[in-house]
DNA sequence: ATGTCGTGGACGCCACGA
C-alpha cells in the first residue's frame, strides 16, 4: 500500500496540483489537511474520476482533512469522542479503514504563541487524541496508521535552527512530550528520505524560505508495531512544493508491504 | 523586510489565520 499524508492548504486552490500529483504518483491511500471546505463543495467528482473515494470532514473556512482510497473505504470516523474545541469543536481529524489498514489523519491545531489559547487548545487537542488513539488500539487494530500535520517538530533536528525557535511553538517542551506521549501508544515515528537536502516537509511561503531550505518537519506518518516492520520505502516529495502555486508544505509518501 | 499565501466580507482592499 502507498499511503501519502499532505497539507494542502486549501484543496480548490490546489486541486490542479493535486490532481497532477494523484495521476503521477497513484498513492492507493491520501491523507488531506487543511483542504478549508464545506464537504458539499469538496471536488469528490474530481478526484472520483482517479478512482478516489473521499472521506470528508470539513468545516468552511478553515480546518478540513479528508482520505482519499482506491482500496476501500470502510468505518469512516469524523471527530473523535471527547474532542476538545476552542469556541467550538473543529474539523480536525477523520479515520477510515483502506484494505485492512486503520488509517487516521489529524491537522494538530498550530497554537499561535505560547502564551496563546490556542496553545492550551492544541495540548489538550493532543492529549484528547492520545485518548482516542489508546481506545482504538485497545479495540484491536493491528494495523494502525497516524498522519498528518501535527504542528510539532519532534526533536531539534527537525528545524533548520534550532536557534531560531526558542520561545516558539512547534519545539517546545510540553508539545514534544505529547507526541512522545502518542509514540508511547506503541507507535513509531517514520523518517522519510529528502530527495534533495534535509528531510523538511513544511517551508514558509515568506522569504524565499523553500530555496534556502529553511524548513520543518511537522508532518508525521506514526505507525504501529505490527506495520512499522512492513515500511519499504518512505520519502518526501520535495517536487510538488516547487513551481506554480504550491502548498507551503510537501507530501509525506510510505509504502507499505500489506499484501499478507 | 513579516519578503506569502488562502479565505471571505463588502471589494477593488482589509481582516484574519498560518
Amino acid at each position: 500500500m502507498l499511503l501519502a499524508t499532505w497539507n494542502v492548504n486549501s484543496v480548490v486552490a490546489r486541486l490542479p496540483r493535486l490532481l497532477e500529483w494523484l495521476a503521477a504518483t497513484r498513492p492507493d491511500v491520501v491523507c488531506l489537511q487543511e483542504t478549508k471546505v464545506a464537504n458539499a463543495a469538496f471536488p469528490s467528482d474530481a478526484v472520483g474520476e482517479l478512482g478516489y473515494a473521499s472521506a470528508l470532514h470539513g468545516d468552511g473556512r478553515w480546518n478540513g482533512v479528508a482520505i482519499l482510497s482506491r482500496v476501500g473505504l470502510e468505518a469512516v470516523a469524523a471527530g473523535f469522542e471527547g474532542e476538545p474545541g476552542l469556541d467550538a469543536v473543529e474539523a480536525r481529524s477523520v479515520a477510515a479503514t483502506c484494505a485492512g489498514v486503520r488509517v487516521w489523519t489529524v491537522y494538530v491545531p498550530n497554537g499561535r504563541t505560547l502564551d496563546s489559547p490556542h496553545y492550551t487548545y492544541k495540548l489538550a487537542w493532543l492529549a484528547g487524541l492520545r485518548g482516542a488513539l489508546a481506545a482504538e488500539i485497545g479495540a484491536g487494530h493491528g494495523r494502525l496508521v497516524v498522519c498528518g500535520d501535527f504542528n510539532v517538530a519532534p526533536t531539534d533536528d527537525d528545524v533548520w535552527d534550532p536557534a531560531e525557535f526558542v520561545g516558539s511553538t512547534h519545539v517546545s517542551a510540553a508539545e514534544r512530550e505529547a507526541v512522545t506521549a502518542l509514540l508511547a501508544l506503541g507507535l513509531s515515528d517514520v523518517h522519510p528520505r529528502a530527495l534533495k537536502g534535509r528531510p523538511f516537509t513544511y517551508w514558509d511561503y515568506r522569504a524565499g524560505n523553500f530555496h534556502k531550505g529553511l524548513g520543518m518537519r511537522i508532518d508525521l506518518v506514526l505507525v504501529s508495531e505490527a506495520l512499522a516492520p512492513r515500511v519499504t520505502d518512505a520519502f518526501i516529495d520535495r517536487e510538488a512544493r516547487k513551481g506554480s502555486a504550491p502548498s507551503d508544505h510537501a507530501p509525506v509518501v510510505v509504502d507499505l508491504a500489506t499484501e499478507s
